[in-house]
DNA sequence: AAGATATTGACATTATTTGGACATTGACCT
DNA sequence: AGGTCAATGTCCAAATAATGTCAATATCTT
């Protein structure tokens, strides 16, 4: 019952508008005094109540201020074209990080060599091979033909009885160390936000880290929240962030019956504004949930590294 | 009968509700006079008796209050208002933080910056403040007095209602991204091997990850498998790698039936000669088991160090 | 009797309003 | 460059409102 548009009532006073907005109380005056960007209502005692619209075109203008524009300009705009306006600064804004591009030396080595020292629960082995992989290739391919396939084979010899649980937990718990230091060069500013997790009853992490890392590297500020979050949970955060694109994961359980409900109630709180982008190998299996909330199905860390770049243009 | 909605018969004095609302008595009834925020019962000789709809609803009255809000604006309002408006105000948080000030040298003063930047959803903040903590403490101290009281304290406000679900994640994320890093550093060629994990059940990683780290730190060789591994997995890791010492993380949830079998299993699979090391806030629910096969209990990771430390003389 | 509570009125503090002054900034002009 | 002017954020002061706090006194509880 949430509503994309707010209700109109003046409720808020000034103290709480400030901080809400983040504009000084003295502005709040000013801006009403001189530009008349706002009018809130006012008690019997001539106390300022400002109504959630006031409250959300206020945040727009300072946006809009931020980037530059003059309040002056702007005050009189009503909600969809701050909206409107505030979406182009943002497009406009610059972008860093581009994709660095080195020839690869073949990952088939280093595959075998990391499968061998899982094998042999040789942790120390596992490491030094990881860290030799990772000069030798780009992080894309790092990504896509060595940690990848590789927890794809521990999970298919764990299927066959060849390894045991402990030999995967070891394996996760190193190429996760791995995909988490490398997560933390980024960081540019004003970069668009992606919101990366993994809904309610998916319990597998990896393919959500694989995601971030390669959002990340799309040049997106990315807010990584670790797997098996509730819709209200991914939707408050989408909003207080004002993520642009949600990203999810979905590895196992397929078919689970209560995800159909658990992604429409996310397309629902978020609004129809969020790109959401779907991948993992339990995707498929929810393809029908996926179409009716209008979400992109990506396969592969490739095509989400495409999609996700053409949602930028 | 008990429900989460309170029961309404009158039946608490002044004195208890001003402690359990925190709010002082002379303010309560002057609420009630000014504004009729509540409206107690009275016994034959005129004492307040406040039930328990009253003491929840002065309670998020005085968390709007704190927020901003006049409480001639709420005092009005019913259970349900009153819980949606501040929820709002907590999701409406000012977007923009201010940039680390922090120049204290205290763990304190990091750990109010952290809680400040999970509060805010701002992984950046969070990174660079754990970063700038990494290099003022000692691992130690860092993970003493930042690290533990910092989950700690996110654990409290989440159940208080104060963050979300998300919030944790977030912080969860960063901080064992965090812990990983660090984890890399040490690896003496040589050293006694230590197994660290969480047995089945046991979801909660966080400990591990700091026990690991601290074990580490003593000059052990440590494997470490993350949480929820099923006894015939330690196990076997155990005898592979001819472990000195098993180390196991207990946090949540406490008291399980089932632990008690888990860990007669670990010890009978291991044989007497591997010691068992055991800490975490549930470890003392499960002390009868503990007891049975053997193992140390350690409050604390100083504890913890201790007790490793005599391990090896 | 000691301690808690009720009532009433006064007082202190904080938040807000209004109107205006001031400083800084950036655009534009010479 | 230098100068001017409008736009804008910031600050001030006095007045009022809103609210927290306290004192004095009486009553109740244990």
């Amino acid at each position: 019952m949430d509503k994309k548009i707010p209700e109109s009532d003046p409720r808020h006073p000034i103290g709480v508008v400030s901080t809400r907005t983040d504009i000084p109380a003295d502005v709040l005056r000013a801006w009403e005094r001189r530009y008349g960007a706002v009018v809130p209502g006012r008690t019997s005692t001539a106390r300022r109540l400002y109504s959630d619209l006031d409250v959300e075109r206020l945040r727009l203008m300072k946006r809009a201020v931020d980037a530059g524009r003059r309040i002056s300009d702007v005050a009189r705009l009503d909600l969809q074209d701050l909206e409107a306006l505030v979406r182009e600064d943002l497009d406009a804004a610059p972008r860093t990080a581009r994709p660095t591009p080195v020839k690869g030396v073949g990952a088939e080595d280093f595959l075998d060599e990391s499968l061998a020292a899982i094998r042999d629960l040789d942790h120390h082995r596992l490491e030094r091979c990881l860290t030799t992989a990772s000069v030798a290739l780009s992080p894309a391919r790092m990504r896509q033909d060595l940690i990848v396939p590789l927890m794809r084979s521990v999970g298919d010899l764990w299927r066959q009885g060849e390894l045991r649980i402990a030999h995967e937990h070891l394996a996760t718990s190193i190429v996760r160390t791995f995909l988490d230091t490398v997560r933390h060069g980024a960081g540019p500013a004003n970069a668009p936000v992606a919101l990366v997790t993994t809904p309610a009853g998916q319990l597998h992490e990896l393919g959500a880290l694989l995601a971030a890392n390669t959002v990340m590297e799309a040049g997106w500020d990315v807010v990584y929240l670790g797997p098996n979050l509730p819709a209200e949970e991914i939707a408050a955060v989408c909003v207080r962030k004002e993520a642009r694109v949600l990203v999810l994961s979905l590895v196992f359980p397929p078919g689970d019956p209560r995800m159909h409900e658990e992604l429409r109630r996310i397309r629902q709180l978020i609004g129809p504004d969020v790109d959401i982008v779907v991948g993992g190998e339990a995707a498929p299996s929810y393809s029908e949930a996926l179409a009716e909330i209008g979400a992109r199905h990506t396969a592969g860390l490739d095509d989400l590294r495409r999609e996700i770049e053409t949602l930028v243009q």
